[in-house]
DNA sequence: TTTGTTTATTGCAATATTACGATTAATAAT
DNA sequence: ATTATTAATCGTAATATTGCAATAAACAAA
């Protein structure tokens, strides 16, 4: 008990939960804000800007690169992390998908 | 430790992980995925249509209702449930606006 | 080489989530 | 009234997630 039934789901079910997973934290949404609106994308600002301990930005950091959603370029002792556009767009379309299903019948 | 500081997240950020978490359980995806394309939205319909117990679905219902993203209409001994349009437009108005923000630099 | 800077990892504690059997509550059917 | 049906709730067990101090690793600068 307690673990999560995947192999009874389809793979497009369990694919959108694990997606959806990335942003169903504030501090991953804060992270993925940043990168977007920052000039600099350096892990050091993202642990300024957003109040949590380096460690942890950084675990959450790799929740976010194992995804796929970010990348992180090695710059000497520090490290830049940005966006991947095609894992962004690709889960975009996924997402928005999901969203715009209509409705057969409204019983309610 | 292990309590999630929302205290230091924006209201939108906050806003959105909430709304993300509907969708971050596979058999949540299911359960809506069904709401959309079945007929009838009959609890016990959606217990039988995904494999897991009368608890467990009772459960994630419950949570999908707590977001208003579903409502359930009392019919006889059985319970009703539909996707709540008006909630899940302003649901989908929010991701969709994170999903498509702009990236201002892309360092790498 | 030694020191400082930056990020990743480890280990641990605490909270949250998931799942389900058992029970309860509410209504329908007999 | 009794029984059957359906869904919610309670209690409990197990796993997952969150957070951070401490440490390690990797590189730059002196």
């Amino acid at each position: 008990m307690g673990v999560t039934k995947s192999e009874i789901f389809t793979d497009a079910q369990n694919e959108i939960a694990t997606l959806a997973k990335a942003f169903a934290h504030p501090a991953r949404v804060a992270i993925l804000h940043q990168l977007f609106k920052s000039e600099t994308c350096i892990c050091g600002d993202l642990v300024d800007e957003i109040g949590l301990a380096q460690a942890t930005i950084s675990q959450h950091l790799k929740e976010l690169k194992n995804l796929g959603l970010i990348k992180g370029n090695i710059e000497g002792t520090s490290v830049c992390y940005c966006i991947n556009q095609d894992k962004w767009q690709e889960m975009k379309q996924l997402l928005t998908a999901f969203f715009d299903q209509d409705i057969k019948s409204n019983c309610c």
